[in-house]
DNA sequence: TTAATTTTGTAACCAAGGCTACATTTGCGT
DNA sequence: ACGCAAATGTAGCCTTGGTTACAAAATTAA
């Protein structure tokens, strides 16, 4: 056995979070943020389609901020997941689930950059923030959001 | 050269996020996925600390849902940044770093929750969506969930 | 004191997501 | 028709953060 535990010097605090129910708030976390990129990609996909007529490899790299490289296994991961559909030295098109996922997410992104820019943050925090936090926005959260924008 | 470019068929919408600024938010957002790991660690060791006396390795690894071998590699890393002191066998501590960012992080993580919370959101899922939203809120936006705050 | 159990450490594996360097393909301009 | 520059693909490297399996140390219990 281990060192025998020491006893707290203080009184705990009264907001004991149970450590099993800690624990579901970090896997919980650490899954949304395992699809954050998925969820970035097929939004980038869709918002390149819209601006530019379809979505390249070369495109999403600028976009996304990173080499070609990682952009194409990427990808590779997103076709295997059946978000997208790619052949070599062609344009990148989305599934239909790929189309779902992307509607769902910018329709997300849009609404929690209204949101902080309901509370009087300026536009560019407002962007820069909301790409971080959409991703962990749940149902039941996203629905308060609009239904604040909803009062104005 | 490449394909020649397939002109977008409908006009692009009037919201054109410019590729480079849309790139610097993605850095961002991945910036801040980078210290999430860091951030809910001197989180949960100075909650440990605070409820049983000492934050241990075994411990660690049940507030955060994961093995032990996880928690080990992890606090290296935290040591080599600076934030915790540790030697084998014994129990972890906060270097003064540490503490400062833990004390950051706790303020941050109740702020968040009871931001969301005041919007009518259950006590549950703002547990849930604060775990990893509080990683991605700036100092203007944490600023402006205290404002709201104080209004009730 | 000695044995059992818990805790801690370590080795080896994996996937994701970043990179540089280099090869191949494509399509435009001459 | 051809060459060249841009785009795309591929090989190989790195760090992070997860795992299982096994070894060693520490504390408790007998
Ligand atoms: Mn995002
Ligand atoms: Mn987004
Ligand atoms: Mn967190
Ligand atoms: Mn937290």
């Amino acid at each position: 056995m281990p060192r025998s535990r020491k006893q707290p010097l203080t009184t705990p605090p009264a907001e004991v979070r149970p450590p099993a129910q800690q624990a579901e708030n970090f896997r919980r976390s650490r899954c949304d943020r395992a699809l954050e990129v998925a969820q970035d990609y097929v939004e980038a996909i869709a918002d390149l389609t819209a601006t530019l007529g379809e979505a390249r490899v070369v495109d999403l790299a600028r976009q996304m901020g990173v080499t070609h490289v990682t952009v194409n296994r990427t990808l590779a991961r997103l076709k295997r997941a059946g978000f997208v559909n790619t052949k070599p030295y062609r344009a990148i098109f989305l599934t239909r689930a790929g189309h779902q996922l992307a509607d769902e997410c910018r329709q997300r992104h849009k609404t929690v950059v209204a949101f902080l820019h309901s509370l009087g943050i300026s536009e560019r925090t407002a962007e820069l923030d909301a790409e971080g936090i959409e991703h962990h926005v749940s149902p039941e959260t996203l629905a308060a959001f609009e239904r604040r924008l909803k009062q104005h």
